[in-house]
RNA sequence: GGAGAGGUGGCCGAGUCGGUCGAAGGCGCUCGCCUGCUAAGCGAGUGAACGGGGUCAACCCGUUCCGAGGGUUCGAAUCCCUCCCUCUCCGCCA
């Protein structure tokens, strides 16, 4: 969510700077739904003050008779002030809904363009290994080693579900240990489990309502909704507060199952484990005061980075250009894992820096000294990895001629000791 | 699921038959005084949002907030309704 007052001032250079993402006129109604507040605001805020006055003289007079007729006008000051705010609170809502839907504005660093044609990579490691043979895609990989079944997850549940085995889910249970251990005893988060469902204020603060409904899985009673991503239970933990600045920067890691729609994109990765409506994923949270937001997403995406680096898979980063940024982001990094298979490199982890774009919506402040006024937080957070997906690099990257899979050596100690994966019986 | 209790300021905790309550008191915290040090003691202060004014700031004024939303009333933390949450007991259950 945008500063109201600031767009009061900027409405222009916000616009401008909006309409980077690729539409403009976002806050064509802004001047007038404001300016409107500010008016009824005024007019019942009077009323209100002088009802404030004159009741506390009905009250101390003794005998009421002297104030019948005080009593009467007071009456229709009421009614007039619940007309007024009646109508204020029309123009709030919509006021309200504008400003939920606005999304935020890029980072001034942010490559400008329309589409992801215009993403900079930024950088490249690793070398993707030749083949001395066709490399095969994950899931012809994974259904012949008996460790991943399509056909009987569809059955259970439909579409873009699956079911892993053996070695395939011991590999999955791997890296979730593997990257939650890496991130809580080496880089300084602290691991969190926080619920896989969550109330509509939750889902607003990070900024999935009340656009995006129509991504996410709903259950009617009660009304929640699965989580797309732990981002949005552990950003919200501090919804509603103020932290002390002795806390910050403040830094979690989370593990959660993901539960994503995926409304619209239906016939793109229709196989294997690329794009699923449940999904697992390791999640580093941050938040981090304002002037330290760019450093510490640089150092969010080292983190995410030496996941790839410890399992020696190649990668590149790129940065997103202003028309491929989320909705709630000012900067995203994007790190996409090289996949022999497919012989293209994939998204695997997404690292952005929100600024105050959630702090404001879910109300995140910190106070920097004693008696100083509250300032919002800067919120930040990546995927430290998208599980599933890394199961498919592995898979894709250190599959052996004879169809077997080799396990990474920094996975080894997770598996049992198990260093290659070959057919289940 | 059944029965009961309760939700007040950073925390604990008062709020009488509705009236001058942003809210007694205590703790905590901040500043000052005092004290070899510490502790104790003394004094003062101590929430947020929105709007207006301003030497545009550390200032002033107004409004709102006593779980949330509605209602009654000139006036509600105090009365009524709905919802949410917490706790206790029973049942059930990982």
């Amino acid at each position: 969510m945008l500063d109201s007052k600031y767009l009061r001032d900027n409405l222009d250079a916000a616009e401008a700077r909006l309409a980077t993402r690729g539409q403009g006129a976002y806050l064509a109604a802004f001047r007038d739904l404001d300016s409107r507040r500010r008016e009824l605001l005024g007019e019942a805020e009077g009323l209100k003050a002088e009802k404030n006055r004159v009741s506390a003289v009905i009250g101390q007079t003794k005998d009421k008779s002297q104030v019948a007729g005080e009593i009467v006008r007071m009456k229709e000051v009421s009614g007039r002030i619940k007309t007024l705010d009646d109508t204020l609170k029309e123009v709030e809502a919509e006021l309200d809904l504008l400003l939920l839907t606005v999304p935020n504005l890029p980072h001034e660093e942010a490559p400008v363009g329309a589409d992801e044609s215009a993403n900079r990579e930024v950088k490249r490691w690793g070398t993707p290994a030749e083949f001395a043979f066709a490399a095969k895609p994950h899931w012809e990989l994974g259904e012949a080693l008996g460790i991943l079944d399509f056909e009987r997850a569809g059955k259970l549940a439909g579409a873009r579900f699956a079911l892993s085995f053996g070695a395939g889910a011991r590999l999955e249970r791997a890296l979730i240990g593997f990257m939650l251990d890496l991130h809580s005893e080496r880089h300084g988060y602290t691991e969190v489990l926080p619920p896989f469902m969550v109330n509509r204020a939750t889902m607003t603060g990070t900024g999935q309502l009340p656009k995006f409904e129509s991504d996410l899985f709903h259950l009617d009673d009660p009304d929640y909704f699965l989580i797309p991503t732990a981002e949005v239970p552990v950003t919200n933990i501090y919804r509603d507060e103020i932290i002390a600045a002795a806390q910050l920067p403040i830094r979690f890691t989370a593990y959660t199952p993901c539960f994503r729609k995926e409304a619209g994109s239906y016939g793109k990765d229709t196989r294997g484990l690329i794009r699923q409506h449940q999904f697992n994923k390791v999640e580093l949270v941050k938040f981090v005061r304002p002037e330290e937001s760019d450093l510490e997403l640089a150092s969010l995406l080292a983190d995410a980075e030496t996941v790839l680096q410890q399992l020696e898979l190649p990668y590149r980063v790129v940065d997103l250009c202003t028309g491929d940024i989320g909705f709630s982001a000012a900067r995203t990094f994007d790190i996409e894992v090289w996949l022999p298979g497919q012989a293209t490199y994939r998204e695997i982890s997404s690292c952005s820096n929100f600024r105050d774009f959630q702090a404001r919506r879910a109300s995140i402040r910190f106070r920097r000294e004693e008696g100083a006024k509250p300032e919002f937080v800067h919120t930040l957070n990546g995927s430290g990895l998208a599980v599933g997906r890394t199961l498919v690099a592995i898979l894709e990257n250190y599959q052996q001629a004879d169809g077997s899979v080799l396990v990474p050596t920094v996975l080894r100690p997770y598996m049992g000791g198990l260093e290659r994966i070959t057919p289940r019986k």
